[in-house]
DNA sequence: GTTAATATTATCACCTGGTAATAAATTAAT
DNA sequence: ATTAATTTATTACCAGGTGATAATATTAAC
């Protein structure tokens, strides 16, 4: 068929390579870049099955939307004394490829909650000891449990367990500072 | 000057919720919401200063594509052994309404660092023993030196340094087990 | 009830960034 | 030089707007 198609595949490449790289280019924007027509841009695009700027834009910002909604959620709180948080795990928060989900992502459950217990705007969280006992899949309803073992002037102990139906996938201490806007 | 502008004023703070709730409404999709025209409702944005959907579509696609460009990267690796990488801290990433960086974050970059030098596609991270030395506010580029202290069969421990302008403000043990895609 | 002010709606021409289809020009291989 | 693949140009159309102007409510005050 093509035999001579090779600046044509070339051409195909840099299109993919540059969409990906920078997603809101128009048509008439990769046609400057490129070197051909608008006409050529669009046939490729279609023969690539790429969609339109505005759709490709639609398609970024939904995932955006997507992933602010895997934040946890308070819903049971006793000021300095305990806590309960929920957040439910997606994609978005897996190792790429995998199902697992990336511990930063428990981690942040846990500070999250420990924040919002301990009433701080702002912490330097010290020390913080953590210990997970199994994996987390994408998909599934985690809940925090956070306590406060003690609360001095200086700092606070508080603890968090995040369990996975029951199952305790995760548990930290944390050592917490309570820090104002000024640097330290 | 406007006695029955009550209604008008109604109407511009369900506009003003529904648009923040929902951003990718058209104006035809609003003006149904509302029970009003289309031309009221290009008014009424006119008066409030909120943009059309396409624009507003773009702002949230590149909120998103500004805050993944906030993720790490390796700029020195040797597999198993250690490896740098560098983040830049940003707003995002702060509590709210302070210049002080979450330590989830650094959490992630400690995470993200100790996955590629020891080349795991997916981890249960077992025990992490954390120190946070000092807030990280942000605009500071950070640096995250890892370095592997064993690796085993059954798994790796790992030690992550994270230097902001050469002070260390994190570090923390990672002990690693490395999990495939199958449930355990 | 009439009037004047304010609010809403309708209409029109125009813009951008496309789709879809067709014809014409270019180019490489033989 | 001929042929076939490839690229470009052209045209008509669409969605979701902007901006301006005019017509039509709606309401308060007289």
């Amino acid at each position: 068929m093509s035999f001579f198609s090779q600046s044509r595949k070339i051409r195909h490449d840099k299109l993919k390579d540059k969409i990906a790289e920078s997603p809101f280019m128009t048509d008439s924007e990769l046609a400057v870049f490129l070197n051909v027509s608008v006409a050529t841009v669009r046939l490729d695009r279609m023969t690539l099955g790429i969609p339109e700027v505005r759709e490709r834009v639609l398609l970024v910002a939904e995932k955006h939307v997507s992933d602010s909604d895997g934040i946890s959620e308070i819903i049971d709180i006793e000021e300095n004394v305990r806590g309960v948080s929920v957040m439910n795990t997606n994609e978005e928060m897996c190792f790429p490829g995998t199902d697992i989900v990336k511990s930063q992502y428990i981690y942040s459950m846990a500070e999250d909650v420990a924040m919002k217990v301990t009433n701080m705007k702002a912490a330097l969280i010290n020390v913080a000891n953590i210990k997970y006992k199994s994996t987390v899949n994408k998909g599934v309803k985690l809940v925090a449990r956070c306590s406060v073992k003690s609360v001095r002037t200086s700092d606070s102990l508080v603890w968090v367990m995040v369990y996975n139906n029951s199952v305790e996938v995760f548990r930290c201490k944390f050592l917490m500072q309570e820090k104002g806007c000024d640097r330290s």
